[in-house]
DNA sequence: AAATATACTTAGCATTGCTAACGAAATATA
DNA sequence: TATATTTCGTTAGCAATGCTAAGTATATTT
């Protein structure tokens, strides 16, 4: 079958042989559940009228506070001139207003509008909300071990980044 | 799931949160956690030179075989248009080929080249390997438990999708 | 045979990613 | 102090990827 083709390629046959077979089989398939999951969630995030860009900087800025462009293109991993882009929709739309930074004339210092919490707050409403009826498909011990892991997902992951 | 559609998003929240608390706060974390791992992991995918909407595409065609455009755009959750595009650029990078339908005029058939496969062993290969060393982080039980949340993730989604 | 439906393409728009090149301000160094 | 360097953000321009509207060609239905 194509799947063990695919695996069996040589550095991952070397990291079998690394006593990682069980990791590996799992990173393959958390990938993929990942994968599927986003795609069937962002079908709600149209009704917000913004992309998803703009949402997730949002996101950001709600639950990080007021940051810098720069800071805030960290948390997103993207390059400053994009986040410069995003952040010039942002305030566009009113979601987001732009101050001088006190200490530092070339940082400005980005804030979410109460507009932007809002819609946040709505579309974050949809996405969950939909989730959630996917999440009827599973038992209640089905829910648990899925809590667990998102927990181990994120404190990986916020290890992984910060390394 | 029966919820009127009527009831404002703010009062719909405070239902699931009272009927179903658990599942819409796991629906919340799984959400974020979903995010962190992606954004993490599609730093390799530039490595491979093409897009992630080529990649994903690439990875249905080599698990699904050859398909039509339609059905490719159905499983990428895609309207014809983009699809058409992506496979167009699959064409032009060598990574798939098109052929007439053979009962279907109006078709076109879609299949992966032996340099598509190639390349999205590679990709896979780099963006599984950096999972791999995030799970690093966590324990063998942790692993355990992500493997079956991943099931159980790909299961819920797959039922919501049909459905 | 004609009307309708389906499959895909083309055209045109917006968003979002990048790099290169620039300006302004802060910091380091001579 | 004066100059050089570094840092922060923007602008310009490219490519990819999402959409809708509209067009073409082929199948299907009436």
């Amino acid at each position: 079958m194509a799947v063990k083709k695919i695996v069996s390629s040589a550095k991952l046959f070397l990291m079998l042989r690394k006593n990682n077979k069980e990791r590996v089989g799992v990173a393959d398939r958390l990938h993929s559940a990942a994968i599927h999951l986003l795609r069937y969630a962002r079908k709600e995030d149209v009704l917000s009228g913004e992309g998803p860009a703009r949402l997730s900087a949002l996101s950001v800025l709600v639950f990080g506070g007021p940051m810098t462009l720069g800071q805030l293109a960290s948390a997103e991993q993207v390059k400053p001139p994009t986040m410069s882009r995003i952040v010039a929709g942002m305030e566009r739309s009113g979601l987001a207003k732009i101050d001088p930074d006190a200490g530092d004339a070339r940082r400005i210092r980005v804030s979410v509008t109460s507009k932007g919490t809002r819609l946040l707050q709505q579309a974050r409403e949809r996405r969950i909300r939909l989730l959630a009826e996917v999440l009827d498909q599973a038992s209640g011990a089905e829910v648990e071990v899925l809590r667990e892991a998102a927990e181990i997902v994120e404190r990986a992951v916020r290890a992984a980044v910060q390394k």
